[in-house]
DNA sequence: ATAAATGCAAATGGTTTGCGTATGT
DNA sequence: ACATACGCAAACCATTTGCATTTAT
């Protein structure tokens, strides 16, 4: 917590009581909210907090790694395969490759059980870089670094 | 294909050209299109064709379990927990579970290297039924078949 | 002092819905 | 004949953006 701060400091961004209070929110972890779910929380003691300012907040720590944002894409995608099959997504430029099915890992069962879940299947999405972004990537190897700018 | 349009009769579906136009052009597969995808491609031959009609027809045909769909949710959900680790998702109350990393299984890389990609990591979501939608379901297990309101 | 962050409101973009008309059964 | 599907336009909802004001550095 007091870690980041200054790490956020020495990444050029500034540390405020709205990005403190969505942090603490954040940190407070085990129920991975939504937008709006830390907004009602940190608007309880901070009436004047704004759901812009939460997803901008939002948006900056995912960029320093700080948060994991489930779910990238927005747009659903639609596959005539109905049978479950793992897929590789480009992280650039979002392009989906089919995996066969007997990709899937086994998945470790006994770690599933004490969630008490009832097991009905399970989605992969392998992240990763198609070769065409890889060449793309390494001709803009020589280019400034653009930290900021990869909020996207 | 033909099996399709009777299954769809039989579940008491319309077969109507608008829906086979589409489902021709899941078939082609291998681009894993969006809606607006199978939309301009069908409008390409059927120009009176509507957005509207894709949309329903597609989720005519995930309910029927002929088509997958990636990304259910529109949501995003962020989490303190920075380092990747796999969710347990409820598919009925959307509630998530997070599992140690440890669950993580060995990706498979002779599968993914003839792809091409660079691999950076993957995101595995187990689908289920968390115990408290399990219990709700039991009770409601006298109840009529609603299998067409399940279109959500 | 000044560049960056905030809050507001308007815009965006994918998806859904309501409704009057057309069509498969 | 009649319920279902269609096409259109409007509605929705999460997220983003523009801009004038405030604030951390």
């Amino acid at each position: 917590m007091q870690n980041l701060a200054e790490r956020m400091r020495a990444e050029g961004y500034r540390v405020t009581p709205q990005r403190m209070a969505i942090l603490r929110v954040l940190l407070r972890g085990a129920h991975h909210p939504t937008a709006e779910d830390v907004y009602r929380q940190v608007a309880a003691q901070f009436p004047m907090m704004s759901l812009a300012t939460v997803y901008k907040t939002l948006k900056v720590l995912g960029a320093l790694g700080e948060i994991t944002v489930l779910q990238m894409e927005s747009r659903k995608h639609y596959d005539a395969n109905a049978t479950p099959h793992p897929h590789v997504i480009c992280i650039k430029c979002h392009s989906i490759v089919d995996l066969p099915s007997a990709a899937m890992p086994e998945l470790p069962e006994q770690m599933l059980a004490h969630t008490g879940f009832r097991i009905l299947g399970y989605n992969l999405r392998v992240i990763g870089l198609c070769p065409k972004c890889q060449k793309q990537k390494q001709q803009e190897a020589s280019t400034v670094n653009q930290r900021k700018e990869n909020l996207e």
